[in-house]
RNA sequence: GGCCCGGUGGGAGAGUGGCUAUCCAGCGGUCUGCAAAACCGUUUACGCCGGUUCAAUUCCGGCCCGGGCCUCCA
């Protein structure tokens, strides 16, 4: 049985797919002008969980993760640099692809762009229209908010707050201020598209709306995004299309990630503490920058620190030490300890999950008998299996891509294990010594030395 | 101003109406030529003030502090 937080009722619910033979989930992509930062990173890794885990539950799963290629922040971009927009969607999308497959996210079922459905867009808003929860003005068709009475159940906000708190000025052709755009007129020099309302481009809320339908049907299962989207993205999103689908429901489970701050501070360029997942990529391993934000869980604050991601380093040396331990071992096919799996069962409780991982890595290294290390080694690549980790080979992990210097790493380990034998234990340190300034510590267990690299 | 979320031991971070996770760091051991790793043991918690209760870190109320959202930032 697995439970998630659902944003709609603000509470834990046990989930039970609409079909069990196919489960549905949609998350918001990302919009591609420039490469994905840190906090990018965040909701395709704890959904990427989500979709491995259901994938272990159901037989079949359909994820759906949309790329926004058309907005203003992209066109903002090409103006900037003067780069063709298509040219900056491509190539953004496809670093994206690269960051992400780096921190171990599986690719999704479908991944629609929303350029390639301009024209569900447009026959959902003129739906909309035709059933007269949207109207045109001065170019633009708008939602006219107040027609949806349920506006606001997902963020937990009315109306009236809303219009009380507002910031910013309320365009005067809308007919009411909450209102918002389904499509917006283009000038010659624009993206746009022709429409029967001019040739123009959509709004940004329309199309996970489109996409949604066009991929998962009228009414799906689960939706994910990050925190900042309850309001106004998914809330927008829900009012089009339970208008546009005559009440049905959008989606039962709605699921979101919370924010991620950098060393206490907000991230933003002015404050250049900016981290892109590429630039973290050079220092770091993907699987520690995973490990690191599955440290905690998915709905809390994540303070983004440097300390953090050395633990998450250290804490995979230890589970791939203790996978090491038991190499030998035959392997054999398992699923994971019942205790992991309630943890990620029980709303993605990683760190819950990650204790269970712990003890495992515990067993492994006090393990004897064979039948307790097979079994101790096929459930710790199980669970790590489900949370993404754990997938590569120990001794890659500990040497790296080594190709030349290993032969000579193993020499001087030779050269040291010789001067050992005959007790000439100064020279041996010396050995260690010269060795721990190339950055290799050596480990002398069972008889046999092992070497790995060390943070330099 | 409105709405929402969070404040747990030196650090990270779960969880629970009583039996006080886990990881890192520290300290003491075992092992080792010495280390390292591993293993064993161990110290330090639940923002503040009230309330409910036999019992609250956990439930309720107030306060303080931090963060987020409020029309296109994941």
């Amino acid at each position: 049985m697995l439970r998630f937080y659902n944003t709609l009722a603000r509470a834990k619910q046990p989930f039970e797919p609409l079909d069990p033979l196919h489960v549905r989930m949609y998350v918001c992509g990302p919009t591609v002008y420039d490469f994905a930062h840190i906090g990018n990173a965040r909701p395709v890794i704890v959904f990427d969980v989500l979709y491995r885990l259901l994938k272990a539950r159901y037989p079949r799963v359909t994820y759906a993760r949309n790329i926004t290629d058309v907005d203003d922040k992209i066109m903002d971009a090409a103006k900037a640099s003067g780069e063709p927009i298509e040219a900056i969607t491509k190539r953004t999308t496809d670093a994206y692809h690269a960051d992400m497959a780096a921190v171990g996210a599986l690719a999704p079922t479908i991944e629609p762009r929303a350029t390639a459905h301009i024209a569900e867009m447009v026959r959902m808003i003129e739906r909309l229209v035709v059933k007269g929860f949207a109207y045109a003005a001065d170019g633009h068709v708008l939602f006219n908010v107040p027609l949806f009475k349920d506006y606001g159940r997902l963020s937990g906000r009315n109306r009236d707050e809303m219009i009380a708190g507002a910031r910013v000025e309320v365009a005067p052709y809308k007919r009411d201020p909450a209102d918002f755009v389904l499509w917006k007129p283009s000038t010659s020099e624009q993206p746009g598209w022709d429409s029967p309302w001019g040739r123009g481009r959509p709004g940004w809320h329309i199309e996970c709306s489109a996409m949604g339908e066009r991929h998962l049907g009228i009414t799906f299962d689960i939706h994910g995004g990050g925190q900042d989207l309850v309001f106004p993205h998914h809330e927008n999103e829900i009012a089009q299309s339970i208008c546009a689908h005559d009440g049905a429901p959008l989606a039962r489970y709605w699921l979101h990630n919370g924010w991620l701050m950098v060393e206490g501070e907000k991230m933003s360029k002015s404050l250049g503490n900016f981290i892109t997942v590429r630039d973290l990529l050079q220092k770091e391993r993907g699987e520690a920058i995973r490990l690191a934000m599955l440290m905690t869980h998915y709905r809390q604050p994540i303070d983004w620190t440097a300390a953090g991601l050395a633990h998450a380093r250290q804490t995979l040396d230890r589970l791939y030490h203790a996978l090491r331990h038991v190499g030998d071992a035959d392997d054999e096919p398992a699923q994971p300890p019942a205790a992991f799996a309630a943890a990620l069962g029980d709303d993605l409780n990683t760190p819950q999950a990650l204790t269970e991982l712990h003890a495992l890595a515990g067993g492994a290294n006090k393990a004897t008998e064979p039948a307790d290390r097979r079994r101790l080694k096929a459930e710790l690549k199980a669970a790590g299996g489900l949370l993404g980790l754990l997938g590569g080979d120990p001794e890659a992990w500990f040497k790296g891509e080594a190709g030349d210097e290993a032969a000579a790493i193993e020499q001087l380990i030779a050269e040291r294990t010789a001067a050992r034998q005959r007790r000439d234990f100064s020279a041996a340190d010396r050995i260690r010594d010269e060795l721990k300034r190339r950055g290799i510590a050596i480990e002398d267990a069972a008889g046999r030395t092992t070497w790995r690299r060390i943070a330099s």
